[in-house]
DNA sequence: AGCACGCCGACT
DNA sequence: GTCGGCGTGCTC
């Protein structure tokens, strides 16, 4: 008979159901959040100790585990996420242990080197020093143990004579882990004088951190009011008493200015992390946090599944902004998981806006957030004046794009030797090409999308999935050659335009493609500081975290952009959006002017944008809101059915129809065609559960979809809070 | 996520 | 006749 083992479940980084059991083998020593190495069909893989086996699986297929890994475990409250998130999310467990399993390499011992100390002196061995002998002793005399090169470079001696020294016992080897250090930004170091307000804020925030449990604030301000140098303040707090931070930022906000505010406030930069690290810096940041050797994390929403030690504090700032929804893969929320880790862990969390989320709003309301409030501009700067142009009584010449107002604005702008920002949020020359002759457009032949023209790099590419080809002289419909016409406006257009108007200014696009790195758009935004760009034409990525002091002219080409195609948040996103853009105007001394191309001045969002009344807009979008029970006064979930074959995924929508759950509350609208009804190729199809506050979707969209068989090619899409539509 | 198994097109 | 394409299914 053999021995009854220990059994303990494993979670995998892998979108499995479940965590699987494995057999401990005898003398390993295994508790829960351990690292391990698994035998998984004929490949060893990571996983994590979840805790004691199920017990629910036939004891023959149980296979043992290989070792442990030389890794700090994974914390419980870390665990506890990874369970939370997938429980909210409706992912398998493992595709969101993945998130915070980035890092494999991390969990490898660490690299170690040899490094040489002296060793306490026999006299027999003192007998041998010659002079190379002296020198290597005089350099470790009062200095750290070194790696044998080193010690032999800065003695001015061979590696032999090391060598030789250890052999006859002058030196001693010591093997030491080789970790990059970090770092300290000090939480001590005077910060700068606030306002009488800023320091009520700071204050507020400040008591949060010191309170060691957990709290949620909105921290809501206008654009130069000082919200950073507020959240700053909680940052120094949480470090003063030796807690880690964590600071979430967009992708495309975390920029060079954004560390440079912060190295001049702290004396040292923070760890970043994004996706631009390479993969040595990706381990020694990963490590570094493990042990509490980094006080501030600064990063992208992946950075919320770091493993943090010693978490005192999170701040998520531009809260508001979409990309912290996820939505490949794991669909979560980074701004509201934010908010269920610091709960886990029992510290604040700070979330900070020029234009909170209505979600917010609506949070603070119900008491569920505190909330602090920065009045003014700090240092008595006005916000821009902003105003509406008419496009239908102030219309661009034909195949033109910039009415005359803004013409003539800009050409005051540069007279004055000021700067002006063209803002489109449209990537490429058009956004659509049509054949003249047949009228057909060039569609992308795996989605449902115009091809975008991009004429700088001669190709036509689908925003979607990357699709690109080189434009072709006939169309393909009609045969026709040479008929082809862009139409509507992108930035390279607007950039052809703005050339032609200004041949003598010095003009610049800043987009997501002209700009490839971020070492580019660094070098960009330092020519926009110095004053050696005219005029700028960017996308939303000019919009964010950036500071030009001699902008004074801000343009909006087409504000109705994100206000067609029907979604929940279009209004609040545009409105987010194009106060956050004119915000960029007339930051120093200089008065800003922000000018709005709309065909529907009168619409609501145009009207609180010229009024400047964001408290007026965010109570008619929130009254129209409760009206129709959507968020945040309603639930929403989306699934999206997809597949090759569209008779397979109606097949899939049928019994998902069929089996809806009935009861009230509880809206089923669907199935329809979604948005982007061919995606990659796939065809697609969309429910979407709309529930009153007071129920949870995730029980009834388990129960909904327990026994629905999905072929092989049909994938199903959950999204839990779905943010964007389209 | 891998990795194998399995069933249809272009090669020696 | 095989080599190999990637659709489908399983891994404690």
């Amino acid at each position: 008979m053999e021995n009854i083992k220990r059994t303990v479940r494993v979670l995998l980084p892998l979108p499995l159901a479940d965590a699987y059991d494995y057999s401990v083998p005898e003398g390993l020593e295994v508790a829960a959040g351990h690292f391990v190495v698994v035998p998984l069909g004929k490949r060893l893989t990571i996983g994590v100790v979840w805790g004691e086996g199920s017990g629910e699986v036939a004891p023959e297929k149980l296979r043992d585990i290989e070792e442990v890994m030389p890794a700090l475990p994974m914390a419980d409250a870390l665990r506890r996420f990874v369970d939370w998130v997938s429980a909210y999310t409706l992912a398998p467990p493992g595709a969101v242990l993945r998130m915070a399993m980035s890092v494999p390499s991390a969990l490898e011992a660490p690299k170690t080197e040899i490094v040489y100390r002296a060793a306490a002196t026999s006299d027999d061995a003192a007998l041998k020093l010659t002079n190379a002998r002296r020198r290597v002793l005089e350099q470790l005399k009062d200095g750290p143990a070194l790696p044998a090169a080193e010690l032999a470079h800065i003695a001015g001696v061979g590696t032999s004579v090391i060598k030789t020294m250890a052999s006859i016992g002058l030196l001693e080897p010591v093997e030491r882990t080789m970790r990059r250090s970090f770092a300290h930004p000090d939480g001590q170091r005077q910060g700068p004088e606030l306002s009488p307000e800023q320091a009520i804020a700071a204050q507020g925030l400040v008591d949060k951190v010191l309170a060691h449990a957990f709290s949620a604030t909105l921290l809501d301000g206008v654009p130069g009011s000082g919200k950073t140098e507020v959240y700053f303040e909680a940052i120094a707090a949480a470090l003063a008493s030796g807690r880690q931070v964590l600071v979430l930022l967009p992708e495309i906000a975390l920029t060079a200015q954004w560390l440079k505010r912060f190295e001049d406030r702290f004396g040292a930069m923070p760890a970043s992390w994004h996706s631009g690290l390479t993969s040595l810096e990706r381990r020694e940041t990963w490590r570094a946090i493990a042990e509490g050797r980094v006080g501030v994390v600064v990063g992208a929403r992946s950075a919320l599944f770091l493993p943090f030690a010693n978490l005192g504090l999170i701040v998520v700032d531009e809260e508001h902004d979409g990309s912290f929804k996820q939505d490949d893969g794991v669909s979560y929320n980074a701004r509201d998981m934010a908010v269920v880790r610091a709960r886990l862990v029992s510290a604040p969390v700070v979330l900070a806006s020029a234009t909170p989320s209505l979600e917010s709003v609506v949070n603070v309301s119900t008491g569920r957030y505190g909330s602090v409030h920065l009045p003014d501009r700090h240092g008595g700067r006005e916000l821009a004046t902003l105003s509406a142009i008419d496009l239908r009584r102030q219309q661009p010449a034909r195949g033109r794009w910039l009415s005359p107002p803004v013409v003539e604005a800009m050409k005051r702008t540069f007279e004055a030797k000021e700067q002006t920002l063209l803002f489109l949020n449209r990537r490429g020359y058009a956004p659509m090409t049509l054949c003249r002759a047949c009228g057909h457009g060039i569609e992308c032949p795996q989605c449902s999308a115009w091809l975008v023209e991009h004429r700088f790099r001669r190709t036509l590419v689908c925003h979607h999935c990357g699709h690109a080809e080189p434009p072709a002289r006939e169309c393909k419909y009609c045969g026709t050659p040479d008929q082809f016409v862009a139409c509507g406006p992108g930035v390279e257009r607007l950039a052809e335009e703005a050339l032609e108007l200004f041949p003598e200014a010095r003009l610049e696009l800043f987009t997501s493609d002209s700009l490839m790195n971020r070492t580019e758009a660094t070098a960009a935004v330092e020519r926009m500081i110095a004053g050696e760009i005219d005029i700028l034409i960017g996308t939303q990525m000019a919009a964010k975290g950036h500071h030009f002091p001699n902008l004074t002219l801000v343009a909006v080409v087409d504000a109705d952009l994100g206000l067609n195609g029907g979604d929940l948040r279009a209004a609040e996103r545009t409105f987010q959006l194009l106060y956050q853009v004119a915000g960029r105007a007339g930051r120093e001394d200089r008065p800003g002017r922000a000018l709005v191309q709309t065909h529907a001045p009168e619409h609501p969002v145009m009207q609180a944008l010229v009024s400047g009344d964001r408290d007026r807009f965010v109570a008619a979008e929130l009254a129209d809101r409760r009206a129709a029970g959507m968020p945040p006064f309603g639930r929403l979930a989306s699934l999206i059915i997809s597949g090759p074959d569209p008779a397979a995924v109606d097949n899939v929508c049928s019994a998902l129809a069929r089996r809806a759950p009935h009861q009230d509350g509880v809206t089923i609208l669907g199935p329809s065609t979604a948005p982007l009804a061919l995606l990659r190729g796939r065809h697609r199809r969309r429910f979407l559960l709309k529930t009153s506050r007071d129920i949870a979707v995730q029980p009834l969209l388990r129960a909904w979809l327990e026994r629905i068989g999905l072929p092989g090619s049909v994938r199903l899409q959950i999204d839990v809070d779905p943010y964007s539509f389209m």
